[in-house]
DNA sequence: CGCCATTTCAAACGATTGTTTTAAACAGGT
DNA sequence: ACCTGTTTAAAACAATCGTTTGAAATGGCG
């Protein structure tokens, strides 16, 4: 079949640039308001392209999201930096810093999680095998520094409490940013700010933590 | 005018039956999704009752957050139970407890939630008065709880990263339940659950505090 | 009853949407 | 150069949306 030779030559122009604009579309309208004639004009495609190489606007979407996962993957890897000779208390600072880094870039790195955003508020079929494939890993991470931190055996519903408590910090702002800008204008996320940002949500959740300890349950 | 008389008696029916269908409608599917023929077939009136009564889909829209607004303020007043014989920590306890109950109702007490998780990810003009109106009152009095708890004059921004801390945990659990309904499956939200996150989150957050108090910034 | 403002209704309008169609342009193998 | 399968292009299609229209129905009031 010359579909292969055409695939690692020329297919890239239109299809890949189709997902590019569409990532950047999908991000900023979402799925619904987002329409394929939008993304085709600034894909410099025909209206056609859509269905002829993703199979109508939902086939397009479900690889967008893909796409983004790969993306924000490839800029902020989570699983590295596990530097065991590091305390688990700071690896927690640089997984809270890490995580709000990736929600507060820009360009293709940010498109994850504003398509996340969205898949919150309804959800489609695709955010299954995002969850799988993404979300668990993280929170399975996550959950195993939160039992070193918590020591003694936690029960599993202790460990998720608090594995929430620490997510939910990192996410409110990225979510919240409406109400945020509205209620304390001048709230600014630069790269000094999301380090601050990080540092309370850090000692904020370790102090939670170790009172979760002494309470051994 | 004869609008005063007609308001008071018969007005109710078809407008308020459309409000009452809106709100379960946009609550549902959102402002884009939600459509006017949907609203008013659940609604009993003709199609073009909602240009007639409240100048169009957005205007509806808007009469809606404002209802919800209402209901849900009925429901659960926030102002109230400042019963000045409770300590600030079982005060925060109890706000945490009604703000968790508020987003877990059911009904029309349900709809101000979903509708806010909607504005987060795309904002209307409604916003801005909601925000101003509803949240910065609440805001305000649980940064006067804080300040109790943080004692000896803490720095504004200190007293709002307590603030955001304190309120996320809480809505994580309504605008991520997508998420943590497929990562841990069987996590539920019944009274006796919620209860039980009221619990956790307090805690949490109280040794949070107290530990932002000692840093004393 | 007959008048009048208010409210309801069926029908149609105009715009936009995702998708399909049909033919043309293209590239590679023999 | 010719044929073949792949890709692009313009146009049209069918469905749906919010809104408008103009007439019918309603109900209080002189």
């Amino acid at each position: 079949m010359a579909q292969d030779k055409v695939k690692s030559t020329l297919e890239e122009p239109t299809r890949q640039q189709l997902l590019e604009a569409a990532g950047a579309v999908f991000a900023e309208h979402g799925f619904r308001a987002a329409t394929i004639r939008q993304i085709c004009q600034r894909a410099g495609a025909n209206v056609a392209a859509v269905n002829y190489h993703f199979d109508g606007k939902a086939g397009l979407y479900a690889e967008v999201l893909r796409y983004a996962h790969h993306c924000a993957e490839e800029r902020h890897p989570t699983g590295v930096a596990l530097d065991k000779s590091l305390t688990p208390e700071r690896e927690l600072e640089l997984f809270v810093h890490a995580f709000l880094q990736r929600l507060f870039d820009e360009g293709r790195t940010a498109w994850l999680g504003k398509l996340m955003s969205r898949e919150m508020v309804e959800p489609t079929t695709v955010l299954d095998s995002v969850v799988e494939e993404q979300i668990k890993p993280n929170s399975q991470r996550l959950q195993h520094l939160l039992r070193r931190l918590l020591g003694a055996r936690p029960s599993v519903e202790r460990v998720r409490l608090c594995e929430m408590s620490v997510v939910s910090q990192c996410l409110f702002y990225h979510h919240c940013r409406p109400v945020i800008s509205r209620l304390f204008p001048g709230f600014d996320f630069s790269t000094a700010a999301l380090r601050r940002l990080a540092a309370h949500i850090t000692q904020f959740s370790l102090a939670g933590l170790r009172r979760a300890k002494k309470e051994r349950v």
